[in-house]
DNA sequence: CTTTCAGCCTGACGGC
DNA sequence: TGCCGTCAGGCTGAAA
């Protein structure tokens, strides 16, 4: 499923090959996504030139002459640059032509993403927090933030206020090499503990983006789907398993509707 | 203000 | 073989 790192290395893998062509027709098959996919879409970038791609939180925006494409890949989405004769598959509800020949095809079974146009800015990403791989990121911000919260920590990493873009898995993974339990109150963890969290939830995305080269050429290709985490993951998907550091069994709750899945032992 | 929870949707999987 | 229930998940917006 597409988490900060899989939506990074999808830019990463798309942007060199279509920054700076133009649109020569874009068509919509199902526009029922989470929003609908905005009207008269295909009328509206026809002829435009793509400028630039960039990515906020799990966001992909397309930087056209008159305005930003907001592309989400929800649940179950992804994007691929295929032959424009490539025969289109289920679930392929866009595509979108470019005038080098290039075709984008946005795949989406589940249909929680979203193609949003606007010519004045998204107001999704008006109340976002910082982006965790920079500065403006760190176990300070989560120390302060969090005083007197009685909410669970892992949840309150996910909030996209505190910090956007980790997901379930990533979430897990940094909580695990922190040693610190999912369930505990946000409200009651050291800045210390907190610096340690905040180190540890970038070095686990940077690391998955770095894994997500191998990913990146496949999405190019449209070959096969993704499988590169799997190897490096401790926790998530693993309840009941044995843990990797003390072989005790890997307990699993739910939090906020989430399963969180760790080990009693390593995690306190 | 904080916290909880339903709803959006399809595919995979287990039980019968 | 198929049918039915459950689960997975990010994000929003309404309710408590």
């Amino acid at each position: 499923m597409p988490e900060l790192p899989e939506v990074e290395t999808t830019l990463r893998g798309i942007e060199p090959h279509i920054a700076g062509t133009e649109v020569e027709q874009l068509r919509v098959f199902n526009g029922s996504l989470r929003w609908p996919v905005t009207e008269g879409l295909s009328e509206i970038v026809k002829g435009q030139r793509l400028l630039s791609l960039t990515r906020r939180a799990k966001y992909l925006l397309l930087h056209l002459e008159r305005g930003s494409m907001m592309i989400h890949l929800g649940m179950s989405g992804s994007l691929r640059l295929v032959d424009k004769n490539t025969e289109r598959r289920k679930h392929d509800h866009i595509e979108m032509h470019m005038s080098n020949g290039k075709c984008l095809r946005y795949h989406d079974p589940r249909r929680f993403g979203c193609w949003l146009w606007s010519d004045n800015g998204h107001p999704q990403l008006d109340h976002l927090g910082p982006e965790p791989l920079t500065d403006d990121f760190s176990g300070k911000r989560l120390f302060e933030l969090s005083r007197k919260r009685k909410v669970a920590v892992k949840p309150f990493i996910m909030d996209n206020k505190i910090v956007v873009g980790v997901g379930n898995i990533y979430a897990s993974e940094a909580l695990f090499r922190s040693g610190i339990r999912p369930d505990r109150e946000a409200g009651r963890i050291s800045l210390q503990r907190y610096e340690l969290l905040a180190g540890h939830i970038k070095d686990v995305l940077r690391l998955a983006i770095e894994q997500g080269g191998t990913t990146l050429r496949d999405f190019v290709n449209g070959n096969g789907e993704p499988g590169y985490f799997q190897q490096t993951l401790m926790v998530y998907g693993r309840g009941g398993q044995p843990c990797g550091q003390c072989d005790k069994p890997l307990s699993e709750i739910r939090l906020g509707q989430r399963s969180s899945v760790f080990c009693c032992h390593c995690q306190r």
